[in-house]
DNA sequence: CTGAAAGCGCTTACAG
DNA sequence: CTGAAAGCGCTTACAG
């Protein structure tokens, strides 16, 4: 690896001059930087000491990437419309694999200029994020969000959404009501069973156990769901479907099945992105908007690293809302 | 700032064992690694200087923002999914943002300890692309390609698959065939118009014109289309979208005035995700891999930068292929 | 605009 | 396992 020493030789400038050019000082001869940076490019230099980058905040993979889901990379771009203001740049990593086995969190964040980390989580990882906290890193949790005193989360609250949406189903006329959460467990998912069981309560109706059905939050999980459905006796005449590709999966299988929307099904979706317009018809839908909440975070970590001794944790619930489009219509069985 | 002088005082130990800490030097007592971090954490310990992260890949925009968008999404999974084997992390730049008014973009990426960028591109900022390669950094571009000696590419080869499609659509008994097209001009997209005419001429059929159809890559773009196209005398009995969210906006349209697909319009579209499986009804499509591109783009920056000597630039073409769904069927018109 | 020399912050070979 | 001291690579105040 070629160093300013050697660089200055080959550029037949000093190492003075070599640095200056690296740092963009103003009073460099354009020969004299075109001549350095020729050099460094033909030899690959990277400073391997010097000031290092520290404007990096990391996009954080606890458990399980995904990296190409366009709810991250909503997220993401939300964080990034936050952070070009602040000169920071953003930096995707899996702790799984960037962690080196002996060091903390907190050594590996500084290792890679990483000031401050959003962390995306599952139940399954929370000790992670509880560790990360606990080692005093900035960070601020997306996903998922539990009872602890020093953990900054941004999550979703699809409670009153989701009572909204249930109650809409209801006043149809429809009273055989599913509803499909996914068969992994997460706090974003349980208001969302606590909007609908809310729901029947206040219009005075029970909750038929039997209509509350787990399902893998996969394509196939929702066909699967469209299939069980309709071979109860009697049928739901409308769900209320909790992850947005469930719903694609329901809703091609409802198609294939000759299954009308919404004249022989009302469904109403969640939606994280465009989705709802994707499909046909276009869905009702509990919206959420992943922009709002990659930005949101960023913000609060950004007030974290202004204020060192802030140790007060965030807990901040962005409001879901519901759209009526045109899967949903009256019950007519 | 503190630096590590500080942070030993405060923990009570030698700078020495400091340094130690921070690069997880296998013989640190527990007791003093944990001092030297609670006092790095509470005095949000950043290091000036020192081994800088040289380990970075960037994901830049050369121009306008495309983050967020599940294309882009797929491209930096499938990027993660090379790098991780030899610990890159990956970072995302907007150049136009990043880039200080008088520094090379060499000097930027080296500023922040970048190795070698992928570097997303339209028509418009084909000079910034041509820059970089200049500048002898280790970059390859996606998304466009042209005609110049020393930039990498990698782009998506089209045109057999375009042909293809129309081929598809003609044997289906179509004559009148629109094909629409994005206002702005790429090379990635001028081979499906290629396709599309090479098609015709193999059928001994002359292209008309008046169907090669130019409107904006949005979903309203694909709504004027369709209003566009039903209204012409004869109308067109079939059409090749080569943009993923203009089919989106064209099959709603079609849906909201009573248009039945494929029987009174047959549709081809073109997938870089999974949305052919999204819509209603499941859509014919040229398709693309963009986890695939995004892999080897990374591929042949490692290639490059192995071999920093090798100066022959590489212009890589991924196909295409075809598959057919149910959006396209027989000519009854 | 440029360079020799002192300086800065972190690292490391050596000694205990 | 720990630290005083020398060293490394880059930066910068000073002189020209």
């Amino acid at each position: 690896m070629a160093s300013v020493r050697e660089i200055a030789k080959e550029a037949g400038v000093s190492i003075t001059t070599v640095s200056r050019v690296i740092n963009n000082h103003p009073r460099v001869s354009e020969k004299a930087k075109s001549k350095v940076l020729n050099a460094m490019n033909t030899n690959r230099y990277v400073a391997k000491v010097g000031r290092k980058s520290t404007t990096n905040i990391a996009f954080v993979y606890t458990g399980e990437s995904s990296l190409g889901s366009p709810y991250d990379a909503a997220l993401m771009q939300g964080m990034a419309a936050g952070m070009d203001e602040f000169g920071f740049d953003l930096m995707i990593l899996d702790a799984r694999r960037a962690k080196l086995p002996h060091e903390t969190y907190t050594q590996m964040f500084m290792r890679k200029g990483v000031r401050g980390a959003v962390l995306r989580t599952t139940t399954n990882t929370r000790h992670v994020c509880q560790t990360i906290a606990d080692e005093g890193f900035p960070s601020v949790v997306l996903g998922d969000h539990f009872d602890t005193p020093n953990v900054n989360f941004i999550y979703s609250d699809s409670f009153a959404s989701s009572q909204e949406a249930t109650s809409h189903l209801l006043e149809l006329g429809h009273k055989r009501i599913a509803i499909g959460i996914n068969v992994i467990d997460d706090s974003d998912h349980a208001d969302r069973v606590h909007g609908y069981r809310t729901a029947f309560e206040s219009h005075n109706l029970p909750v038929d156990e039997r209509n509350i059905i787990r399902t893998p939050a996969y394509r196939e999980g929702g066909m699967q769901l469209i299939r069980r459905i309709m071979s109860m006796s009697p049928r739901p005449t409308a769900m209320y479907l909790t992850d947005p590709i469930t719903v694609v999966g329901a809703m091609q299988e409802a198609h294939k099945m000759g299954i009308k929307i919404p004249d022989d099904l009302s469904i109403v979706g969640f939606d994280d992105g465009e989705l709802r317009y994707y499909v046909y018809p276009q869905l009702t839908a509990v919206c959420q908007n992943a922009n709002e909440i990659g930005l949101e975070a960023f913000r609060v970590l950004h007030e974290k690293l202004q204020n060192p001794n802030d140790k007060i944790a965030v807990k901040k619930a962005l409001p879901t809302w519901l759209e009526i489009h045109d899967s949903t219509g009256p019950c007519n069985q």
